[in-house]
DNA sequence: CATGAATGAGGATTCATTCAT
DNA sequence: GATGAATGAATCCTCATTCAT
């Protein structure tokens, strides 16, 4: 498995630190192979082509996002705040690796659409961890029982990437994780005001 | 003025087709001109390079959707349903042109981050008229007067933004523009229970 | 004759200083239409295209240099005297018109080979006033009556040649015409020591 | 050192050829790597443009004439007999490289004002040489101790190239190198009648 | 396994010239 | 005579990928 060696997870690195540098049009295969201290031709004994190393960039990173919310996925939160957890894990991850933010929130869409409906299809299994969620909150009556559920992940989904975005381009000025709390207010209770209970 | 001369519209609206049809990629200035019935040269009569016909194209789409909500936004609505008709605006304009949907919520945003940026400034007017109904709802008390605008603004055309760009992604298979009420429902009240009253 | 009327020694100026101040491959004709005052087409009612602009150019100036030395070419003075008023001549015009200085020793050159070869052609009569003045001088003995005529005189355009793209590459800053006399000395008596008389 | 790989030279050389049959505008980037018999790109392996070509051209080239004169330019000659074997070099290398004299004499002039300034900062040193024979003679007597050294640099230099320059353009009909003789017997003579000893 | 020299397809832009008014 | 909007041909350079060593 080519997976496990050293230098595959060196070169996936690598374009990372090349992509968040110089752009994602600046990020010839020289470059991240001069990154990753290997010979051109050596990147295409770990990857077809350069495609499948931005594809496998965005599975691996994805990893990280999945298995730190696997573990409290299954444990005995209530819907709400398992979402608070997913909301928190999402912000801290981009937020302790700015380069990483960098490139999946500004560069990594600058590729065609082929790729980016790849991308979008590694996407699916966090997408999947967002609607379990949601559907627990349902059958719990935690969450409204009418809810459309694509609806609402996708509120959530493009809640929480648009506020990271946003941060990334204000170049990191102000505290991303603090803003865990307020986002999933917003999505639990929306912007209107909160009838006498 | 250039911009009033009927074949600068002509060239805008055959970048949209060209774009939508063939990729951002592939959409060269020969295939736009060609689109456009006119030759390569003219397209230089009336557009500064490449860029700045795409930066044109989304001005000048871009003015379709505050024409249409500036009508009512200063209107006698409640900032509720100030919002609920700015969705629906938003819905139906893009519903109504598909190339057009292709074109900004995929093709678009492949450009490189300076393209982007310039971009980002022209839809600022667009987000500021949000800010304005946020405002209003805060002050009516209709909204949560605690809120932070500009992330109750990201929930909002994030949002917005994501189901539009999954509509795309589906190739328009459901109504978008049936989407409006409960999209605004969600961000009015949010995914969690109503309490009772 | 188109060569009498006002606008075309008008479009010729206009080139000259276009030229010079633009350089020869930034001397659109939309530019020297522009300096000249008149419309693109225009140009094209007094000359057949660009490079006949440029060719009518040199020819309409090289009368400078002509008109000037015809008066004593035939007068009285002796092969060597006249010699040295045709170099006075050529670097009093050039010096002082710095733009047509700039033009013919620098910019004009940039022309491709059958340009030149046309400019050559009319710069052939002045030579020919160069070659009589050298027969005269070996006739009535004041030149060695050795010498072969063409080589003399490509060492007398090619001297003054050079001095002159010299002095414009050096922008002017010596008194030019003042060289005449050391220059004709030069090329009366060559670089070797005069011997004793 | 690329300068020493063997496609290097056999790019310039392409260059010179491609240049002379084609002329300076239509000697394309792509009709060169042909003629060289490389991939268009590999030009760019070695050269940093196409204006890189010809500086580089013009300096591989301009040793030939340097590295044949350093021989002698301190060896026990009169400073007379140098510049005779100057000339004669001068002449033998162009007489024997027709093409190459069609590009130094007539494509090479057809480049723009910036690529001429590199292109005569690397003369310069050329140029320096004569500089020396002409001083080294103005102190052993044999010239005119009187010189203005610029002035008589350039009568020689202009006097050789406008000989070359007039042979090239008269397709090389005559014998270049026999004119050496004479040339030099006009740069040190000049045109007047030899007094009589 | 690793290297890196070589490949070659592909596109935005300029500007001399025309011609309908 | 004069205009100027429209034309369209023509080229340098980059960079993902290969393959002989």
């Amino acid at each position: 498995m080519k997976k496990n060696k050293p230098k595959y997870k060196q070169i996936i690195d690598a374009a990372v630190v090349v992509i968040a540098q110089h752009g994602y049009h600046q990020a010839q295969v020289s470059k991240i192979a001069k990154q990753a201290g290997v010979a051109d031709g050596t990147i295409y004994l770990y990857f077809k082509n350069k495609e499948d190393i931005l594809i496998s960039l965005f599975e691996e990173k994805m990893q990280l996002f999945i298995e730190n919310i696997s573990d409290f996925i299954e444990g005995d939160y209530s819907p709400s705040e398992k979402l608070l957890k997913m909301i928190e894990n999402h912000f801290k991850i981009l937020s302790s690796d700015h380069n990483l933010a960098v490139v999946t929130q500004l560069e990594l869409r600058q590729t065609n659409k082929d790729l980016r409906l790849k991308i979008n299809s590694v996407l699916k299994e966090y997408l999947t961890l967002v609607d379990k969620i949601i559907r627990e909150g349902m059958e719990t009556g935690e969450f409204d029982p009418e809810l459309d559920v694509r609806l609402v992940r996708q509120m959530i989904f493009g809640t929480v990437d648009e506020t990271v975005t946003t941060w990334v381009m204000n170049e990191g000025k102000y505290n991303l994780v603090s803003l865990a709390a307020p986002v999933h207010h917003l999505i639990i209770n929306g912007c209107g005001r909160k009838k006498a209970v």
